[in-house]
DNA sequence: TTTATTTCGGATAATCATGTCTTAAATAAG
DNA sequence: CTTATTTAAGACATGATTATCCGAAATAAA
């Protein structure tokens, strides 16, 4: 469903949420450590994630990365898929036709359409703070 | 969403399903035709479909794939699903957590069961006469 | 100012999915 | 029986994704 980037890019910025929650910032190695992730891949989308303005860094010691309080709110989970797997999720057909739409839809169109409707609205409607409460309260996990 | 080979196998069954209708085998020349699809990367993929009992294929002269009528109805695109890329879409976490379970669930985890059940649903209760039947009244289509 | 720390950027390597080619095996038709 | 046709099987090639490495740039602290 979601690319090893994407997997990793997800986990990376609800680590990073919830330590901005304490005003912490947090380097590549904690991060990677935390989540359970190669560090020096998991560092070039977080470069990536800091381009599109996702997240924030500071180079330098006691630099790092962290989410501005504001923000954890208004990030949602699909502005991270978005900015690393692109619209492949968003657009496009499940059986890969060029042009697919419900004027000359595939056999899968409308089944598929509604089942990633059901998608889209997820990932629009989950925001970083959700995802980051439920580690804080010990609900939920980054690694086994 | 789903691999490409995934997706020439889906439609190459469809063909082959709809051809089979009407009694007629089809190789694997002219299913890579009606599909748009690479014709020795489609035969490998037919050939796991084949092994796997949701096609059956005869060789030589006049020879080719078919399924048998009462299969047609039989066989669901979760079937096909499955016999391609595994239990991936059915089994495994959102973010890729070796373990993630309603015990131990990543941050998505309740969100990503909700959106994965909708799309087992949707495979389980598709199968390929309906597939097929959309092209026969020429609702639906296989290639641009 | 120097040094240590940390992200950035580009090059490179490894792995997996996709795609091709060639030969063998089966079988129908002449 | 011979030949042509068609799938089966395995080796090989290409491309994309995943992952690593190294030097440059920034910057905080000594």
């Amino acid at each position: 469903m979601f690319s090893k980037a994407c997997q990793y890019g997800i986990k990376a910025c609800t680590y990073i949420a919830l330590q901005s929650l304490q005003k912490r910032r947090v380097n590549i190695k904690d991060i990677a450590k935390e989540i359970n992730s190669p560090e020096a891949f998991t560092a070039k989308i977080l470069q990536k994630l800091a381009k599109n303005n996702i997240v924030n860094s500071v180079k330098g010691p006691s630099g790092g990365f962290f989410i501005e309080r504001e923000n954890i709110e208004k990030i949602r989970l699909g502005d991270i898929v978005f900015s690393i797997d692109g619209d492949s999720l968003y657009n496009g057909c499940g059986l890969g036709l060029a042009q697919c739409n419900s004027e000359k839809p595939c056999p899968m169109h409308d089944k598929f359409v509604h089942i990633r409707g059901h998608l889209k609205t997820m990932l629009q409607d989950t925001n970083l703070h959700e995802l980051a409460s439920g580690i804080d309260v010990g609900a939920t996990f980054l690694k086994n």
